[in-house]
DNA sequence: AATTTAGTTGAATACCGATTCATATTTCAT
DNA sequence: ATGAAATATGAATCGGTATTCAACTAAATT
């Protein structure tokens, strides 16, 4: 296997740096297209089927360039896991940035991840596959992830629009809801409308599943 | 001999034969083994690294003996899935057998499901893993288990003990919540008992997320 | 007991793809 | 302009492993 220690860390701010982190316009050009071949490659192809020379061909460039910027196969899978996490997190962020309360914003957010995945499918997959390579870099996402999550929750219990409960049961909830959701409705077949799921799940938290229940109105 | 073109179907009706079915007690035996070690192999080591000889070797036979009984590594991943999935489903429907009410029965089977995944961890990777290898054999599982729960939730709703809604979008996120919150809470970390859990959701099921809403009671 | 069929063996084959490396080109600082 | 550093090339290496096969053993059938 390979036997380097992944010390990696240290080096420059900019990319989490590998073998060497580009010092010129170019290799940063290069790198960046290396990247975003792979994951248009293992999203198409799948981590194990995509060879390293699926992905330099992909971004047209030859096959040792690869080493330049990573130091393997591995490596740029979370690379790729840690930029992708990065930029739905900003995405969703900003989508429901300017929301008044919870539901809303489990609503917004939530036509904005099928959205997403609609429009990234590699995600679903690089993310998924990545589990299984490196299972610490699937646990950082959705750590990262569910941290974000869990202080809104938080804020919303704190203001009164949201049940007192255990916040962070509900979102691991809530983010399984959301995968499962988009993996059947998003990149398997959009047979149903998203605005129709997004009624669906609004329903629920508005007032559960069953037809009695719910405390005091 | 046994170059038979994959045309599987017909022959003996216990297992869906690739190669060659056994027709003796002794074969049978050792298809059950191998296809046991390859739970267990796969489990562990993952569908890719996994090889044949890992799970011959856990089996206890030789590298050839694999492929008496079955046409490679794809399709006995199939036949694990097909055979896991039967029994999950089993499992959990006898769980929920004697219950009252919808209600009763998400909460049950969801325990049930965690107390299951806790128990055969192998199910979750290579389910998960075969998502990759042949999507339509996870796509069965799901769509076998979605199948059965929404007529669960059709019932339940002629019943009146669930509001009406869309059943099919709501199981897969049913689905999703136990699936994500299976892998955190019961195969990563078990630093939240399944009792509260289970509450967590069941408040859920009974009272939304929202302090308002619940149309009447 | 003899013959046929089923099951088992493990070494040899065959292929594939990640990584390396010596060489060539481009960019940058002086 | 010129040397040094950074990039780029692609063919060769190297390890690994899924699959095949011819020979062998066990069980069933006659």
């Amino acid at each position: 296997m390979t036997t380097a220690p992944q010390t990696n860390a240290a080096q420059a701010p900019a990319a989490s740096g590998g073998p060497g982190a580009p010092k010129t316009a170019r290799g940063a050009r290069t790198r960046a297209r290396i990247l975003k071949a792979a994951e248009h490659t293992f999203g198409t192809l799948g981590y194990h089927r995509a060879g390293i020379s699926d992905i330099t061909r992909a971004a047209g460039v030859a096959q040792g360039t690869f080493y330049t910027y990573f130091a393997g196969k591995e490596e740029i899978l979370r690379e790729l896991v840690r930029d992708m996490g990065h930029q739905v997190r900003a995405h969703l962020a900003a989508e429901i940035l300017d929301t008044d309360n919870r539901l809303e914003a489990e609503e917004r957010g939530l036509r904005a991840f099928l959205q997403y995945l609609y429009e990234n499918p590699s995600l679903y997959r690089v993310l998924q596959e990545a589990q299984f390579v490196d299972e610490a870099i699937y646990r950082d996402y959705y750590e990262a992830f569910g941290k974000g999550y869990v202080r809104m929750l938080a804020n919303a219990t704190r203001k009164g629009e949201i049940r007192p409960g255990n916040n962070e049961v509900r979102v691991w909830a809530l983010m399984g809801m959301s995968n499962f959701l988009g993996l059947r409705y998003a990149l398997w077949e959009q047979d149903v409308s998203f605005d129709d799921i997004v009624e669906t799940l609004s329903d629920l938290f508005r007032n559960g599943l069953t037809l009695d229940g719910k405390e005091k109105p």
